[in-house]
DNA sequence: CGAAAGGCTCTTTTT
DNA sequence: GAGCCTTTCG
């Protein structure tokens, strides 16, 4: 019974709970990822489920590798039976096995944000709508709520209010047409699709009934109504459903999340057994408390009772700064201090914010002081431009119906085929009712009576036909060679590396697609076709945190949103202001409120001995700057609990004269400044360097300001830096 | 047809 | 302040 060891009474209760429905409100730091994992162990090891037999659900797959590593672990074997992912994920994989049932291609692509604008402003283009009248971000967010709460054109029809509406109608119509031509789902679509896939057809929904004997969600606050639903029919025959979740950090109702799944997962299931986890393994008393106060203030709630038996701990500093640049260097100082006690490593910190566009002005202070962060960019990196178009030859290789993808590359490398070209052949396809990859194919078939009224001129013709040669070429070697080959062969085909080269940055932008060819050798192993469509998925449903490094020691840079379930020993929430965190755009509506606040005790609760809360008296705004009262959420913290006492609140007229002094906070055994370094290294052009963080570079430039210096540098894997002689510990190589 | 330059609108959070 | 779109010129 050694799965149990170490498990409280309650936490104990939860893995022992295996038969029938159970809802375990889990608090902040309560041993919720150990009771998952240690629950799936004791399945399989007690209770003897096989593997194969259990579902577990987790919100991000960087979450779901943990798992299966602490399992690993626990179970040594077979982890890889287990069904370990998120909703996403999860539901590609079955629907490249079953989807066909529903008309769904095995080599389906999945369209993100950016696919899936481009096909609304395609589609309302087509529908003659004027894309700057209907905003086609808006239109997005409508459709994507519609997916999530189960609503199909025509039944949006129904709910119609307005002109709007009756718009949105009309393009999610085309747009739904639009995706399927193309061969391809969104994000809900993987949800929703599923959910009609077992819907119409029960032996394929028993198949999967049969099979997961036990299923388990985490997060399950964040759930939306398709995903409820489809926990609800996958788990209708044995009912071994478990959920997890703690409706105070619920904090995606704008991804329709909807916090009544789990408060009412009660009434849905009578029998559900509810497991408490109250007792908080993670944060001082002090950082609990504070949390809680923050949260009680919420109408909308259960009481609860958090505790924790960890010590009393630090007293939280709060913060004033005069701008966001002051801010920036008041952590970066901060940091530097902390670290240079050496007690604690650059890891152990976080700086947290409500909004990305914070991140900019704290990376700048780190790369100037020249300390070691991290930001979370795992999509960023797919972002990328030249990523895209690689990934759309990919693609097309697997499913060439991708419009999406066949427009976004038909001229990239450049080869004469403008945007009037493109839009005649759109337009061809469209009355022909076939893609523009086949719209190519029956341009080539001179006898064809379809296309003998093709605009184009037979110059065009032979430039469309050379680039159909080029696609049915990487498709011949897609099913030849194995991804790294075909990747390289891509590449050849294109001469992309000099294509890339010839444009701005394109040093820079080839390391990306090198980077990219690493993670194809991933693949290596797989068959042809098979590799090129798992190293899709793969770079498909990335999300931000999974790009978070563990190894590298340096500071994390992260939004509130993507810090939930991780934890820091020093947390710094920055932009501690109303209108930031609480966000002006939640100032109307008192459940968007509610959630702001929820966010702040994510935030607060990642904490585990230390707490800054920062903000500017000061910032600026989309371009102009402007003054931001103290968040509200400052003032639900009672004084006992905040280092330097009551004198905060008063502090603030004080700042607003001195307009830059920070008041730190006094830490044991800190001394008040950061000891300068006395003599600086003077360096010249042309200079080699080398430089804790970043490696080795070379000096660009080196200017001697008043009492320090600024060198710029180009590091050989970091790019090109400005430092600050005082703070960047270069050392000279000869 | 492509590159460069200027003007526009926004930014909350993301699988 | 930045990315996106449109305009303008070569």
């Amino acid at each position: 019974m050694d799965i149990l060891d170490g498990l409280n009474p309650a936490q104990k209760e939860a893995v022992e709970a295996i038969n029938g429905p159970v809802l375990i409100l889990a608090g902040p730091g309560s041993g919720k990822t150990r009771v998952i994992t240690h629950r799936v162990a004791y399945l399989i090891k007690v209770c003897g489920v096989s593997p194969h037999r259990i579902m577990a659900v987790t919100f991000t797959n960087k979450a779901a590798r943990e798992m299966k590593e602490r399992l690993t672990k626990m179970v040594s074997s077979s982890v890889n039976d287990l069904t370990i992912g998120t909703f996403h994920a999860t539901c590609a994989r079955i629907l490249r096995i079953d989807g066909r049932a529903i008309g769904i291609p095995p080599e389906f692509v999945i369209y993100d944000d950016e696919d899936q604008l481009s096909v609304l402003k395609k589609a309302l283009v087509a529908l003659n709508l004027d894309p700057k009248q209907y905003a086609p971000k808006a239109i997005q967010q409508a459709i994507s709520e519609a997916k999530s709460q189960m609503v199909s054109p025509a039944d949006y029809k129904r709910a119609s209010r307005s002109y709007f509406d009756e718009v949105v109608r009309r393009v999610y119509e085309r747009y739904e047409a639009a995706l399927g031509e193309s061969g391809a789902l969104d994000f809900d679509d993987l949800l929703l699709k599923m959910v009609k896939l077992f819907k119409d057809n029960p032996e394929i929904l028993l198949k999967y009934q049969l099979r997961y004997l036990h299923i388990m969600v985490d997060e399950f606050q964040d759930t939306n109504t398709v995903q409820y639903e489809l926990i609800k029919l996958l788990g209708g025959k044995y009912r071994n459903i478990c959920v997890v979740g703690d409706p105070d950090q619920s904090i995606y109702s704008w991804r329709f999340a909807d916090l009544r799944n789990i408060l009412s997962f009660e009434k849905d299931y009578l029998d559900a057994k509810v497991v408490l986890l109250e007792q908080n393994y993670r944060s001082s008393k002090i950082i609990l408390d504070t949390a809680s106060h923050v949260i009680e203030k919420n109408k909308q709630r259960k009481a609860r009772h958090l505790f924790t038996e960890n010590e009393e701990g630090e007293p939280v500093s709060v913060v004033e700064a005069y701008s966001e640049t002051e801010e920036a260097q008041f952590v970066v100082k901060e940091v530097s201090h902390l670290t240079g006690l050496g007690k604690l490593r650059m890891g152990d910190i976080a700086v947290m914010y409500r909004t990305n566009a914070q991140s900019r002005v704290l990376e700048e202070a780190f790369i100037r002081y020249g300390l070691p962060y991290r930001l979370a960019v795992g999509t960023r990196f797919y972002e990328r431009r030249e990523i895209k178009d690689i990934l759309a030859y990919f693609r097309l290789i697997q499913n060439p119906n991708d419009s999406v993808s066949l427009l976004r590359i038909l001229n990239v490398p450049g080869r004469g085929i403008g945007e009037k070209t493109s839009g005649q052949l759109s337009f061809l396809a469209r009355s022909l009712g076939v893609s523009e990859y086949k719209a190519l194919e029956m341009l080539e078939d001179k006898d064809s009576e379809a296309v003998r009224e093709q605009p184009f001129s037979s110059q065009m013709v032979r430039t469309l036909s050379g680039f159909r040669q080029i696609l049915q070429d990487m498709i011949q070697v897609g099913q030849e060679k194995n991804v790294v080959d075909l990747f390289d062969f891509i590449l050849d085909k294109l001469h992309y590396r000099e294509y890339l080269m010839s444009t701005p940055e394109g040093d820079e932008r080839w390391e990306n697609v090198q980077e990219l060819r690493t993670v194809t050798q991933e693949y290596l192993s797989l068959a042809p076709s098979e590799g090129t469509a798992a190293f899709l998925q793969g770079v498909s449903l990335v999300s931000d945190v999974d790009g978070l490094k563990e190894s590298a020691d340096a500071v994390t840079l992260i939004t509130l949103h993507q810090a939930k379930g991780l934890e820091f020993p020093v947390v710094f929430i920055v932009g501690m202001e109303d209108g930031i965190l609480p966000h002006v755009r939640s100032f109307d509506d008192p459940s968007h409120m509610e959630e702001e606040r929820r966010l702040c005790y994510v935030g607060i609760t990642r904490a585990k001995k230390k707490l800054y809360l920062v903000r500017a008296f000061r910032r600026s705004f989309m371009g102009s700057s402007g003054v931001n009262e103290p968040s509200r959420f400052l003032a639900d913290i009672p004084d006992y609990l905040i280092a330097g006492g009551s004198g905060w609140r008063e502090e603030k007229k004080q700042m607003a004269e001195t307009q830059y002094v920070w008041n730190r906070p006094p830490m044991p055994g800190s001394t008040p400044e950061q000891s300068p370094q006395t003599d600086l290294i003077k360096l010249k052009p042309g200079d080699r360097v080398r430089h804790a963080a970043f490696g080795e570079g070379l000096v660009l430039s080196y200017q001697e300001t008043k009492d320090d210096a600024e060198a710029v540098i180009t590091f050989k894997s970091a790019g090109t830096k400005k430092l600050l002689m005082s703070f960047a510990r270069l050392e000279k190589i000869e």
